[in-house]
This record gives structure tokens, C-alpha cells and sequence, in this order.
DNA sequence: TATATTTATGACACTGTTGTCATATTAAGG
DNA sequence: CCTTAATATGACAACAGTGTCATAAATATA
């Protein structure tokens, strides 16, 4: 958490800082953020920095707080008008609210991106569950698609949350440096459709 | 490239280095690995390992090789004998072979999988293309699979590609460090199945 | 205005890592 | 056995980054 100090900081102040950071974080991974970089950017010494912050992971993680806190505002409405809906139709709802998201905060997206391909104690401090909750949580909307007769009873319900997860959490990165505009969301919109119609019916042409 | 004195090394040194260098890459990702940690396990002095290699990536280039000609080797009967061979039923004989490959290699895959999560240059010159030149593989094979009506015409191959790569090039690792065992193995053989059950006959449970 | 409290600052010690180089050792060739 | 070439070695300079601390400046309080 950051000090008393940092947040009775003037408001011009504090973004210089928190920005500097955040495009630091998007950058580059965890592990290869220096402090010295950001204080340059933001034009603050050295000494203040750690009259602020801990450390690096202090800052970090104060910069995770509020990406997330600013990700759920933007998906409330979504997730409070789920009676009702088909689990596909939701996850393709997320997945738009998701590049819209991306659209607004590059920034942010990047780094939570980074967060998701590393692999150390950061990692399994921030996430790690936090996908197996997903996961969780969609193996039950699935099931009650089942009894709702949307989804053959057949499928493995937990095999089926891994696949979404794991499809719909990577897309969309790559394609945020390209270009910002419609066109690329909406191509990103379609391209998840094809890929969620393909799990929806399956390839097979066989009579089945 | 390794220096012609490397190569003349007699084979336990130069299996000692080896050995270290993979055991360094397989805990770390690249850019936290240290020479000094390397030659410190191989024991072997700091000028001795300059006289080897020319620095990191020169060393990290040449692992890498060694890797995929073991892996080429591993595949070779699979990929010749591709004839008339679905290609639902080659992603799944070449997953079962993967997970062999895992179980038998355990280092080399979890190099290769740092270099697949990573994001910077080395990336670059190493991978990039790849993953491309297997959707490119993949979609052609879709597209004969089409013609011989195992699957649907109105299927997007490269979208179907894409899937199977990002399904199949992610799920192995996680395990390894757990059991290296018979049980794991038929684990992940059995769970990739049912994952390309559901691509193959998708989750819908309507008329259709 | 005088004093206490809070904030700002950058020099610096410390740590870790890289790549080089002068020198020593070993092997090879005649 | 002597000379030349190949290989081995570790001390060291150079660099990069962190976190601390003594001191300065600013602000609040009385």
C-alpha cells in the first residue's frame, strides 16, 4: 500500500507518478521494471519515490488495484443482467466488453497481459486463482445450460470452462498496438464469434 | 554459434555445461538466467565459458537447436506416416506423442515453454514464425479434411487452426512438475481428448 | 515569529552481473 | 627437448540497479 504521503499528494503529481508507472508496467514485465526509469519519467527524486511507496511490488500492486477496480466498473452492468441469458451469449458479451475495455485502456490491458504470461511469485500472488475461479464459475452457468437443455449433457462441464478460459483470456493483445480503431474491434469481435460458433457446433460434418 | 573449442571438448565436460545451461533455462526465463550461476554449476571458470560461447544467446541458441533436432527425431514416424490420417486423429496422435516427448524430456519442454509465454526478441528470431507456419499446416490439412467431408465446408480453417494451436501448445507443462508418471500421462491424453471431442462435435445440445 | 512536523532530495554504499585480458598451463609438432 | 599453438584461469573494470540516510525545504501550529 502506498503511504499517507503519496495519497495526500496533489492530484498533477500523483498522476505523473501512476502514469509513469503504468507505462513502465506495460512495457516491459514485472521483472524488468526499474524503479529509476519511472522516477525519471515522472520527474521525481529518487528519496520521494521511497517516501512513497515500499518498493516496487508495493507499487506494483497498487497499480493492479486499480485496473481492477476500474475493469469491474466497466463490466457491472453486464454482470448484473446475467438472469436468463445463454452461457455462449454471455461469454461473447464479455469478450465485447472486453475489447471495448482494451480499446479505452491499452495501457491497462497490457498489463494485466503480462501478468497473465509470467510465472513467478507475482503471479501466484495476483492470479493465480483467480482463473480457476473463472473457470469455476463458468462450469457452473454451463451446468445450469445443461439442465436448461442448451448443452448436451454429455460434455465434461470443467473441460468446457478450460477451453473458454483459455480461448477468450489471450486474443486480445496482439492487436492492440496495430490500431485503435473500429475496424480492428471489430474484427476481433468476429473473430471470437467464428471461434465460439466452432465450439457451439463442432467441425464434424459426419451424420452424427 | 559454440566456438570449435567447445566442440572439442571432451564429452563430460562439455556434457557437465550442457547439462547445467538446461537446468538453468528449464527454472528460469531467459533474461534471468546468469552465466554465473551456469559456469558455477558446471564448474568450470568464468574466462572458460567466454572461450566457449559468445555470451548468453549464443549459448541459448544453441540449446534450443539441440532441442528441436530431439524433438524432430521424436516426431519423425508420426509425421511421415500422415496419409490418409484425420486431422482430428494426427492432433491427437501428435499430443500423445508430445506429452511422451514431456515425460521423457521434462527440461526441454519447460524451456520451450518459457520461450513460447515469453514477449521479446529472442522470441522473435526463434518463434514467431512457428506457430504461424503450424496454423498454415494445420488449415491446409482442414481443408483436405473438408474435401474428404470429415469436416464442415462452412468451417473457418484458419480460425479452426488457430484453436487447435492455442489448445494444444499450452496444456502439457503444468503437470510436469507434479508426477512424471503413467497416471499423469493418461491425464493429459484423456483430458486432451475430451477437449477435441467438443471442438470436433461441439457443446450444442439444439435440433441442429 | 519560533518551533515542531511533514515532505523532499540526491549522494552514496551495496549488491550483482557482464565481458575482458594478462598470464599460466597444457598439448602438439618437429 | 624446444618451440609454437591451443586452451584455461580468475582478477578486475565497467555498468546497472536498489534502498538508505543525513540534510534541506516547506508547511503547520502556537
Amino acid at each position: 500500500m502506498p503511504t499517507k504521503t503519496f495519497l495526500n499528494l496533489d492530484k498533477e503529481k500523483k498522476a505523473r507518478i501512476v502514469d509513469s508507472a503504468l507505462k513502465e508496467f506495460s512495457d516491459r514485465a514485472y521483472e524488468h521494471v526499474n524503479i529509476s526509469d519511472i522516477i525519471k519519467k515522472a520527474k521525481i527524486p529518487r528519496g520521494s519515490f521511497y517516501q512513497y511507496f515500499n518498493d516496487k511490488e508495493d507499487l506494483y500492486f497498487y497499480l493492479i488495484e486499480i485496473i481492477r477496480n476500474e475493469k469491474m466498473s466497466f463490466l457491472q452492468d453486464t454482470l448484473t443482467n446475467i438472469e436468463g441469458i445463454r452461457f455462449v451469449e454471455l461469454i461473447k458479451k464479455l469478450y465485447e466488453e472486453g475489447v471495448k475495455f482494451a480499446l479505452r485502456f491499452p495501457l491497462y490491458v497490457k498489463i494485466m497481459d503480462h501478468l497473465l504470461k509470467s510465472k513467478n511469485e507475482i503471479y501466484d500472488k495476483l492470479m493465480s486463482d483467480n482463473l480457476l475461479i473463472a473457470e469455476k464459475i463458468y462450469a457452473d452457468l454451463i451446468d445450469k445450460d445443461k439442465e436448461r437443455g442448451y448443452i448436451r449433457k454429455d460434455i465434461d462441464s470443467a473441460t468446457f470452462a478450460k477451453i473458454v478460459v483459455q480461448l477468450t483470456t489471450n486474443i486480445a493483445v496482439e492487436e492492440l498496438d496495430m490500431s485503435n480503431d473500429e475496424e480492428s474491434y471489430k474484427k476481433m469481435i468476429e473473430r471470437n464469434n467464428k471461434v465460439l460458433e466452432i465450439i457451439e457446433f463442432g467441425v464434424s460434418q459426419g451424420d452424427k
